[in-house]
DNA sequence: AATGCGTTCCCGCGTTTGCGGGATTGGCGT
DNA sequence: ACGCCAATCCCGCAAACGCGGGAACGCATT
């Protein structure tokens, strides 16, 4: 069975690693590296005239217009097409404007290339291929972004109050698209109050939306 | 060279899978698994009485406290070791929560146990094993949950104004943390209104944590 | 010199809020 | 049957807010 081959292209402004990575990927069976670029700008200008890859690898350090700032760029223009970041860097914000700009996959430039083969055919196949390190950072950061999910005990409609409020409503609104009266909603309000420990409805805001109550 | 053996436990509660995983793990070379338990209950109260593991394998169907509620109760006693989730669902609110938990790998139960085996390595480790459709999982939450990160022009001190605002502070507050006039505390926040197309503290408060202006 | 903008300060007025008091109904559990 | 509590409604008042005006200064750009 000769399964196709694997287009694969490269944006990396260091022309020795580029080109090493090129022919590693070029003998290796089952990839092409058809395209290999020295800045982002190439790359997206090359759209335009080259038949499109299965896959991008991809550095963040580039001069010009960022690795990071390109990826939903390519993700726009070619969603199908596995963005997958191969570079050195492994701090936290790097990583994190990766993930959220679409990328499939954070390998190191210190992986073997078989690894990044393998990496490549795991993200064509839906996975999300990451360096173990960085993965684990990612769980981190998601941890942390995470809601601490506090249960403040409020009940059904004093949740639906605390949703028109985080909408900048009025108690006079709020009591509108209720059909309730303003009395009714100042009293709710006064129960939420008492159980967030506030006693503003900006401080209450703020501890809904953060503790993600809503 | 005879490293020491990696010491598992495995809370499940289907004898069946248990006992296989639990036989599989023990002649793997380098792994023993030194507790298996079929409920949450049980292996929180053998943590009193019996040598605490490396890692834990981790169902999250079980009957009683559920494998993700255990999860954070785990972590606090046992914060270096690793909880590694093993089962057959692969929901996004599952996922979400077990790793908000904590959890150091999440894997499916249809995984051969060379491949559990590596995991638990490579989580000791430092890593996060992750199934390839949990991983990519897992990223696309992230971009979702990500910040759209509005722009609209505050200045350095609106900014500030606005910080103060989110821990709902009044104007008079305000101005006296910031050594401001209640005056132009005011003015500041008719600009914020203003840029952020809102006109009350709560809908700038809201609009400002949900863009992560702050 | 002129323009724009950020920052600072001030007045007044009508609206909204927070909170102190209440009251009544209906469901749910022991 | 009794208490508990969510949910509904009401009054009044001091405080805070939103917004209409305004003015002044510094600093950078044009």
């Amino acid at each position: 069975m000769t399964e196709p081959r694997i287009e694969v292209w490269l944006i990396e402004d260091n022309a020795t690693f580029r080109r090493a990575v090129s022919r590693a990927l070029g003998q290796t069976a089952g990839f092409a590296c058809t395209g290999d670029f020295g800045s982002a700008e190439q790359a997206l200008a090359a759209l335009k005239t080259q038949p499109i890859p299965q896959a991008i690898l991809l550095d963040v350090g580039l001069p010009g217009m960022s690795g990071l700032e390109v990826i939903p760029r390519l993700r726009e223009r070619l969603p199908a097409v596995a963005v997958i970041v191969l570079t050195v860097f492994e701090d936290d914000d790097k990583i994190f404007r990766a993930i959220c700009g679409g990328a499939a996959g954070y390998l190191l430039k210190t992986s073997p290339i078989d690894e990044i083969a393998h990496s490549i055919r795991e993200a064509l196949a839906g996975g999300a291929p990451m360096n173990a390190r960085i993965a684990r950072r990612v769980l981190d950061m998601f941890a942390r972004l995470a809601p601490p999910r506090g249960d403040y005990g409020l009940t059904a409609r004093e949740q639906e109050i605390m949703e028109a409020m985080v909408q900048g409503k009025t108690k006079k609104e709020i009591a509108a698209v209720l059909d309730l009266s303003f009395h009714t909603v100042d009293s709710h309000l006064r129960n939420i109050y008492r159980k967030l420990e506030v006693n503003t409805r900006t401080g209450a805001v703020a501890k809904a939306l953060k503790e993600k109550l809503v």
